[in-house]
DNA sequence: ATTTTTCTTGAGAGCGCTCCCAAAGCAGTA
DNA sequence: TACTGCTTTGGGAGCGCTCTCAAGAAAAAT
């Protein structure tokens, strides 16, 4: 049985409230009673129970992340360890914890979250949702839950932090512009997603500030995963594009692996664009041109952000925050050209 | 302000104490209360307060799960992220939740485990160390945390749950002996670690076993990343082994490239074989062979051992559990043979 | 010397829940 | 009718802490 503040309190001859007050370091203690009290605790290894804390600061200083089904399966590997990695980071310099509700599958993952999220044991959220029609966000926003989510959200209230994909995308595609290309195709991220949309969004803004007709069969709806990619560029093919922007790089590999099968060489006959810059893009031959995002970036962001909302809850009403982190493009061998940087 | 009990218990004109029991599912309340009692809660979209029921039952429905700095940088990718997966895996089953303490600098790691595992919002712990001498599982033992360890230690005291590093890695070296190699180099894994140990130990049992004299400038020590396989390779070239096996899928990358560059061609010159079985293990040229373990199912071994430790606390006293899962040799282009599986 | 102000301390309530115990209700049995 | 044994219910204490408030001690001002 671990010793009580009660206990401390006997040890040093004082009472609770005064152990309490050096515990926490507030003043108006005797310098000479105060070390008394340290004596005490370290005599009988005191260590303050912090669920009693929390029970009357109404404060855990814990925050949840939740990853959805959705993100878990869609996002290549390294997305959510790096995620994880920021917002970490982040928790680890103001002394916060991180519950982890990570989903595998969807089954109950709402009823689960609500019962973790609204049962007081954490003080915010962070939501690794882009899924745009999710409920779990406006269901939490009407609970009152501090939330920030990792991808942009339709809903104005809700606090945001993303990568530019919007901008990525359409850098990509005016690269592959500038190379030349006219007919370029594109192999979209699940459109139920706000980076499925928005990467579609980019790819149409560059062919449109070009001057470009967009040919909607140019357009091939995938999920992000690699089969999908193969599958929509062997539909792509038809249609014999001269280039391509896959919206993630497991997309673009999925094609690589169809042009190969179709007997076509990249770059020479069709260039190639992925998105995320994943390990394999750069070990793959030819070696993939893609978008990089600041992904452990977005993680800390996004801890950052909540942590200051919930230090200071006065901007209740204020508008909602939203970041958007600028992406990089990565030139390799895919695309024909390592210049144009 | 959310409602309480007392509130809902005013609602259906019955006690705290009631509300209490139709809550927590117990007998003896009249079919007709439970009803009233129901109607209420939903009425007042009553929530259990999760800490407040902590503080009294002394348990949180929380496991820890620590991912020290060491392990962060040393293993590759993919790694954490499945183990995390594993585990959560089992806790959304069980309904409990996890609180994940990832370091990614070794700066008051312990100091911060110790404040979040030793305050109370933890029912257990599992941990990913590995690391031999880490002070964190004997001061946790001390404290009387429940813990599992993934990845064996030393400690006889010491619950845990590991791959079959040993026989992982003889297995990959008999095969190599299998194929004829007599001249068999290592590139270790820190040997600070039980992984890089028990690897170790498995290529000298292989090699014994068939009576091949150990040599030990044919071994040289690594760290597992990329760079200490180069440079662990480069080393070992001075005294031609005609195969090599890297304690990691990266180290084996590093090797390779320390081979292409001095020349040699895998497998004809020098054959490889590395561990983990990492995604770029498949893709490179040529394919890799090496060790795969279940990771996933480490993680959610630990989970369930930790939680079964929980909920019965009887056999405190017992010898610890030890669970070795096995490994599976996946054998690709590198070691010069696709047969002999 | 007395009054005022400030500092230091302790008592007590209360956070929202569970759990023990005793009281009340209701059978069935003597 | 009275007794026993069961089920159903409520009251109260208490988990370990914080925080308000008031009292007592010390310092400053009159």
């Amino acid at each position: 049985m671990p010793p009580t503040l009660e206990e401390v309190a006997r040890l040093a001859h004082v009472s609770r409230s005064t152990v309490s007050r050096v515990i926490n370091d507030r003043p108006n203690v005797r310098a000479e009673t105060k070390q008394r009290v340290w004596q005490a605790i370290n005599d009988s290894g005191y260590r303050p129970h912090a669920l009693a804390r929390s029970l009357v600061t109404n404060r855990t200083h814990i925050i949840g992340i939740v990853i959805p089904e959705a993100v878990t399966t869609v996002f290549t590997d390294p997305f959510f360890p790096l995620l994880l990695r920021g917002a970490t980071e982040v928790c680890n310099i103001h002394e916060y914890q991180l519950l982890l509700s990570l989903f595998t599958a969807p089954a109950r993952q709402e009823e689960m979250c609500q019962r973790v999220l609204r049962s007081g044991y954490v003080d915010g959220v962070i939501v690794a949702s882009a899924v745009v029609d999710d409920p779990l966000i406006p269901s939490m926003l009407r609970d009152g839950v501090q939330l920030v989510s990792i991808g942009r959200h339709p809903n104005a209230q809700v606090h945001y932090v993303d990568g530019d994909n919007v901008g990525g995308a359409r850098m990509a595609v005016e690269h592959l512009i500038r190379l030349g290309h006219r007919r370029i195709g594109t192999i979209t991220g699940r459109l139920g997603l706000t980076v499925g949309q928005d990467r579609l969004a980019g790819y149409r803004q560059a062919l449109q500030a070009h001057g470009i007709m967009v040919e909607e069969n140019l357009i091939s709806e995938g999920d992000f995963s690699e089969s999908s990619g193969k599958r929509g560029m062997e539909h792509l093919l038809a249609f014999s594009p001269t280039a391509v922007f896959a919206a993630s790089d497991s997309m673009a590999i999925g094609a690589l692996k169809a042009l190969r099968e179709a007997g076509k060489r990249v770059p020479q006959d069709v260039a190639l664009v992925g998105y995320d810059d994943i390990p394999i893009a750069s070990l793959i031959e030819p070696g993939l041109t893609t978008v990089r995002q600041p992904i452990e970036r977005m993680g800390s962001m996004a801890a950052e952000l909540l942590l200051n909302m919930l230090d200071d809850p006065t901007e209740e009403g204020a508008s909602a925050h939203r970041i958007i982190l600028p992406t990089e493009l990565v030139i390799r061998a895919s695309c024909g050209s390592t210049l144009g940087r």
